[in-house]
DNA sequence: CTGAAAGCGCTAACAG
DNA sequence: CTGTTAGCGCTTTCAG
């Protein structure tokens, strides 16, 4: 007589909680305290409990955890949201180094991770809500009306990482770097070198990106404060204009808002034949393995990435767990990575003034 | 008269499908059947229908995604599986490339990507059946015994990306860079240079790695076409015993599986104030950015990862929507990447028998 | 065109 | 100690 191999391979219904209980002649009540624990006022004795255990075993039973899920109402999921990537391994290595830190606090505390990219403002809304994640890790995310008036609506507690501080009042943990105290790193280091020109170098696309505000004020907190000119790009061409802009204002050292945009600059520059560091130095922000990739290799600010998303991860899972204690959020600082894209003002004058 | 604040902010019960049908004064079949529509017999007129949406929307209406999952059996989720990461980033950037792929073609399809890292065997057992994931891409998947057994209890598709072949017979989806032709590449780059005497390096804890194995095999066939001897460190402590090794066998190059390997062998010689390319040729597998950032740059087979993704992906998707053709495993070509490891071999005598 | 009702698989009161 | 039962929120068959 043939078996019906393809049945023995792969059941085409899983087997349940019932069809364990009918087996073993219990109640699934039974079996569920047994399997799974739970806070169940049932108690079963052990000889029982051991003969359902062999029963499972010997059926090959796996809970389903979507029944699970919606009778606890809990998903064991944490959500990273991106609300903008354009591609994971086209930009620095951000991306990377966030997933790292998330996942070696997430996995050791038995929760999932989702990765939630290229969603836009609508998606988000059906997203954070649906059940599917217990909380979620919202990247860049911005201080915009809708997007406030969105977390107000949110039924599952979000930390905000390298985003705007959060309104005064608002709920929302907020993990960062010292973005301010990054770019007074750069501009001093580059001041010490004998730089008085320095520019700070943005996409136009990006000029409302948090940290892109942030650093932006830092800049020229840290240049105003030595009595200096602020020098700020604001082309939306910038690629291809702003080594002409820097050599129109004299500048002879430039910040990127970011590694790529720094190294971007560089190949203009490059291409412009505008030596770096010689004729011209240049920093970056982030400091990954990226900036040893670049022509020359980029000095530059490094926030703890990694530190950082690892903090993030834990406090949401606190905050999952009802350990709101109200002030989860923290500020990193940023340390300087000096590689070779920044070099001494030789002809620096005592003095630019007119 | 005070307004309950926190009610407004965050209700504490999510509106549900039967709230808005109350509210509406439908029935729950009604206000599916017009928000979410499905293959429903139920027919609702626009007047009507129009009315639940409004009502929806003014309540702020979100489906639970976990009860609809349940229902239908089905998640909208496919879990990307490693067994062994070890931290994202310390390694080379295999895994950014493979999620840029693989987001490239999930999101736009509906799906969600779930990361499932530093998962043990037994965790994977749970995972796969558990109904929160439609299908799997299954990293470096090994074809011990254990494993076979496992996937043919495997209620869901997987594609096995950078794995061994399958068995013959088995339905599991294949997707692989040509090992053996990349390291074809390798040894012809290196033979044409002169080198005679090249090995192979690789880390002894992964020598039962499906790639680690196929990229020996390919290995040891082009030496050997070409009349070569090979030659394969085994040490377990081949970090600090190769240089000596390469040195009593007369070796002028070598060949790392991974570029990690290749780029610590980098250091070890360096170390062994063996110079790079001018006294012995290195060249890694991958060719990832991280190739980039060795000293000197890592000469590399490239496999196209983000390529090889995209397509697991969407034979996955295929497969989970019923188009089983049967065939969609596929191996992709690699191509060579010369860098800065790898030179002529200047005193290549012509022969090197004793 | 519309509603009532039966579950998906699981957990946790509650009643014995 | 053990079983019965009522849902979690949703989809869909079935009866009107």
């Amino acid at each position: 007589m043939a078996v019906d191999k393809s049945k023995l391979e792969r059941p085409s219904r899983p087997v349940t909680l019932k069809d364990v209980a009918e087996a073993a002649n219990v109640s699934t009540a039974a079996v569920s305290r047994v399997l799974h624990g739970g806070g169940s006022s049932v108690r079963v004795s052990e000889v029982r409990a051991e003969q359902i255990r062999a029963v499972a075993e010997r059926m090959n039973y796996r809970v389903n955890a979507v029944a699970r899920n919606l009778r606890m109402s809990k998903s064991h999921t944490i959500g990273v949201l991106f609300e903008n990537l354009k591609g994971l391994s086209d930009g620095p290595l951000y991306i990377t180094y966030l997933l790292d830190g998330v996942s070696s606090v997430l996995f050791k505390n038995g929760y999932r991770l989702s990765v939630l990219a290229e969603v836009d403002h609508d998606n988000v809304i059906g997203s954070l809500g649906d059940g599917q994640m217990d909380g979620v890790i919202w990247c860049k995310l911005a201080r915009d009306e809708e997007t406030i008036n969105l977390i107000r609506k949110t039924p599952i507690p979000i930390v905000a990482l390298n985003a705007a501080a959060p309104e005064p009042g608002s709920d929302v943990v907020y993990v960062n770097c010292d973005n301010e105290g990054g770019m007074e790193l750069a501009v001093a280091h580059l001041w010490d070198l004998g730089h008085r020109n320095i520019a700070f170098v943005h996409e136009w696309e990006e000029r409302n990106t948090p940290d892109c505000i942030a650093r932006l004020g830092g800049y020229e907190a840290a240049i105003k404060k030595r009595g200096g000119t602020p020098f700020v790009t604001e082309s939306q061409w910038f690629l291809d204009s702003v080594p002409a802009y820097l050599q129109a204002n004299n500048c002879t050292a430039a910040v990127g808002w970011t590694e790529s945009v720094a190294d971007r600059l560089l190949q203009r520059l490059s291409e412009s034949g505008i030596e770096v560091p010689a004729q011209m130095s240049v920093v970056g922000f982030d400091s990954t393995l990226y900036c040893e990739t670049t022509t020359p290799r980029l000095t530059a600010v490094r926030q703890p990435i990694r530190e950082m998303a690892a903090f993030a991860t834990q406090a949401l899972l606190d905050l999952i767990s009802g350990r709101d204690s109200g002030q989860f959020s923290k500020i990193f600082p940023c340390t300087f990575d000096v590689r070779g894209s920044t070099a001494i003002y030789l002809n620096a004058e005592e003095s630019n003034e007119p």
